[in-house]
DNA sequence: ATGTATGCAAACCATTTGCAATGAC
DNA sequence: GTCATTGCAAATGGTTTGCATACAT
């Protein structure tokens, strides 16, 4: 994570606070340096932990408290995968792209500038966009290479189909 | 909602039980015929209550329980709006855009085969893509109209910056 | 007859809310 | 000093689970 990001990401913040009288509290700032000191996808409570791990104590309403202001100046987004929440820092980043196996459940995240090309190039009657995600579901190549070699020693192909496999997390 | 499309949700599910070893329980169709009843969006409340009208009463474990089936058959989506999670019938149609107000939280939506092109056009390399979900974060031209009007009177922006205001549902 | 699906209630997870105490201004 | 923000605990909403019963096969 570049330290540029983060500086723009605190200037924001600082001046949205700013502007609509709300206190620049120290945890509001400590839990967006964490939220930027995080490489990729999280949870609210992966997010605690770092914290206190860097003796930083908030409280889960804080936590929410926070995010859902984050969330709302796109510097944070927030993702329902399978049976999971996860979130992500966003900055100047407001186009994400997900591709989701639906098989394993792996998520890899792709280039978000072709989203946002897209719907630049889309006319959007009466409507201003901020931003945007997108999810791909499929079968990614791992899960796609184990379903053609079961497909070839059962005739019965149960494994990939069962939706019970996959409702419990991994 | 068209007949053959419910006809061709049916078959799809027939075929998955009968290939799977799973029963066709009256419950498992009945749910799928309100699914396809419904028009748009629907909570899993107004599903259950829909069925109710209809006089079959199903639990709440069993409607989470087609869900996850039709899910994963992708007859159904979820999305995760705002505050709510709605659910939405999607035979044949596997790619979703959705048009999501920040301000108002109105949700529109928009024709899928844009999403459909775009995906099609990206290479995605070794990934075999089955369907996707596109949400587009803006303003909409009610809110805009209003902001404006707003921005004209008072100087101070607050009312379309706070994000109490919006952690409410409507 | 067998074992899968249902219904119910309890459990669980993510998130919000109410309220008293704290602290930024 | 004032009022927004915090922390805590309770409440809420969505979803899953465990278990006894029902029923599709």
């Amino acid at each position: 994570m570049e330290e540029t990001i983060l500086k723009k990401a605190r200037q924001t913040l600082t001046n949205y606070l700013e502007e609509n009288k709300c206190r620049k509290t120290p945890e509001r700032f400590a839990i967006l340096d964490a939220v930027y000191a995080i490489d990729g996808h999280f949870t609210l409570e992966q997010l605690g932990q770092r914290m206190e791990q860097d003796n930083f104590r908030v409280s889960k309403a804080t936590l929410y408290n926070a995010i859902n202001l984050f969330m709302k100046l796109r510097l944070v987004v927030r993702h329902h995968f399978q049976q999971t929440t996860m979130y992500e820092a966003c900055f100047n980043d407001d186009y994400q792209c997900h591709q989701i196996c639906t098989v394993c459940g792996k998520v890899m995240e792709l280039p978000g500038n072709m989203l946002s090309d897209m719907i630049a190039a889309t006319k959007l009657r009466r409507f201003h966009p901020l931003g945007g995600s997108m999810y791909i579901y499929g079968v990614c190549s791992t899960c796609q290479a184990k379903i053609t070699r079961q497909r070839g020693k059962k005739r019965i192909s149960k494994m990939n189909n069962n939706p019970k496999n996959e409702q419990r997390k991994s």
